[in-house]
DNA sequence: CTAATTTATCGAAACGTTTCGATAATATTG
DNA sequence: CAATATTATCGAAACGTTTCGATAAATTAG
């Protein structure tokens, strides 16, 4: 069926009523009656007519899109997490008649750094910023007066809101499980320790041994890696193995690619894994479910995250909800084959 | 700096000349004096001034939109092919000051199966479709006289040009070094055989068999699955194993994921890889990295696929270049562990 | 019954650009 | 020198909707 690029005046026409009646009718308001109503719906359905998506937003001040900005350094990361984030936005916006488009920014700031061309051309109605993110292109948004969603990041910051991880449940749960299993040497891995995440995985980490207690040894810890590339988890095991008294029995990492070289690591090493040293990521990449061992690790639900974040720009850019949130998305430990039960009754320490 | 939504007008009135010369400096059109250049260019530079997108999309008739279609499978596909192609439509398409919107269809097609909306609503300039898909979305496209271009996929149709794999390419390469690594007994498993590409890369396999005088052993082919999932891979490397009379030394995959599922099924059968059975899997997903072994593969360039796809529609876009082009990017042969040298000379056929 | 309120329909301005034709000045060609 | 072509600048219509206020009819409340 042809699109012949109706107007509204034709189906006006055809309906005989005025333009303004029909704009009503397209966009469900009151004020039209049932016969009038009926009239216009039939000659949209006639003509195949579809308001052109320029012309609404010119009139009405609108773009019918969201913008999702993350860093360059996220976009082009092997391990997809934050374009499964990306994909999960796209499918709920579609729900709420919005499109996603996406950009990358420098994940520092220097002063003429290219400003995102949609928040340039007025071409978004909110933005979404996923991961961590320098805080002047968050500045660069609110100046705009745009309704903004963290995801995976959070400031403290009049009017933003987040879509965050449960972190800390996760890291209790991989610490949980390694306890309940007959570890007590848990080592943990971590890189770029000022991203919020890794922080709080880490704070956890310590938190849940302490209260169980079990000391927290440093030398079963290694935090320093600029970031959390799969190198670095090699370099970061490395370390732990080489510095450690007592050998960890199982290693926690901060993210799957750290844990995906802490067994590379280990294994070049002549350990094995989980045999030797258990490995828990966390993340739940692809890649989980393909190294060798099979990753046990703490799954986020990515697709969730993109989802919940559209929601809540949704509601901001549509004025229902003007309260700022922290949204925090459950986690749930996925058990695979890298991890080993020591022993099936929880070690309680002797003092 | 805050951006004060200055309209043309104001710069305009700051510049001290008409609203229609503005617009010739702010496009870098002909027919304004230096002077009259310089003096617009510093005003829309003190009033921090940019068009609005809506407006000018309104006025010219252009929505400064890329559509990018593919298959709802394809979307939620676990190995990010189609993510990486459409992350390379989205870095090409800001080079040209287009954006990427992305949406999914139906892989079949029914009377009311929905439209995508920027089609409806024309909101893009062109479209690129990734991977096969149901020719009634083809059509649909290019009934609203929408430039089109393909990406790993072709249809004998006036007018739409592709971004294909060299799969012959590919194919052959993966032979060429099974053969001079003394390999003879060569499987084949595939799915979806209907999708050219994979169509296109069982036929080069018969063909460059054929032409090192190696016999096409039907015993060694298994090719009727329904798509190329990783559980097809296991199922089809099963059916090879089992059927064979004298067993592969090596099979080649139609994907990845294939390939992996032929090595899951192969280790968990007792087979070693690639002591037994060399594996070979084509596109060089992130998955190949980290399976164990890690897979031998065919390297696919997919965000230079989705780079190329948009360089070819600006164009049509633009009505720089009309011609319909077939483009086949090339491939490379990356070689991991899944793959072993049975003998370092070349097996010629004695006859 | 009358006043007030709600419902129904419409005309036209507005949204912010692009672009075409009008007008005039300048440059080139025969 | 005159005719023709090119360059420069501008006014206003157009693009296709939204939306506000005008006008009138219908309904409700006192």
């Amino acid at each position: 069926m042809k699109n012949k690029k109706t107007t509204i005046k034709e189906v006006a026409k055809k309906a005989g009523v005025s333009i303004s009646t029909v704009s009503l009718v397209v966009n469900n308001l009151p004020y039209v009656s049932a016969e009038v109503r009926e009239k216009v719906t039939n000659a949209i359905k006639e003509l195949n007519f579809y308001p052109r998506r320029n012309a609404r937003g010119l009139a009405s001040k609108t773009s019918g899109n969201i913008g999702f900005i993350l860093t360059e350094n996220h976009f082009s990361q092997a391990e997809p997490f934050y374009t499964k984030i990306f994909l999960g936005t796209e499918f709920e916006a579609r729900k709420h008649r919005y499109y996603v488009l996406l950009t990358t920014v420098a994940p520092t700031r220097t002063e003429n750094e290219e400003i995102p061309r949609f928040l340039l051309e007025e071409n978004v109605d909110g933005v979404i910023i996923a991961g961590k993110i320098h805080q002047s292109w968050i500045e660069e948004v609110q100046n705009r007066n745009l309704p903004l969603v963290l995801i995976d990041f959070e400031v403290s910051r009049q009017g933003v809101s987040s879509v965050l991880i449960d972190n800390a449940e996760g890291i209790h749960k991989a610490v949980d499980y390694l306890t309940k299993s007959g570890h007590r040497e848990i080592g943990f891995i971590g890189g770029d320790i000022k991203h919020p995440s890794i922080k709080s995985r880490f704070t956890a980490y310590k938190q849940t041994l302490s209260e169980k207690g079990i000391e927290v040894r440093q030398d079963l810890i290694s935090i320093d890696q600029t970031d959390t590339a799969i190198e670095n988890g090699f370099v970061a095991a490395k370390k732990v193995m080489e510095i450690s008294g007592k050998k960890p029995t199982a290693i926690i990492a901060a993210n799957d690619a750290m844990a995906i070289g802490a067994i590379r690591f280990l294994k070049s090493s002549g350990y094995m894994v989980p045999k030797d040293v258990s490995v828990i990521g966390f993340d739940n990449v692809d890649a989980a479910e393909h190294v060798s061992p099979k990753l046990t690790t703490v799954h986020v639900p990515k697709e969730e995250m993109g989802a919940i974040a559209v929601k809540r720009l949704v509601e901001k850019i549509q004025k229902i909800d003007n309260v700022t949130m922290k949204t925090f998305v459950g986690v749930d430990l996925v058990l695979r084959d890298s991890t080993k039960v020591l022993s099936s009754k929880e070690v309680i320490p002797v003092k």
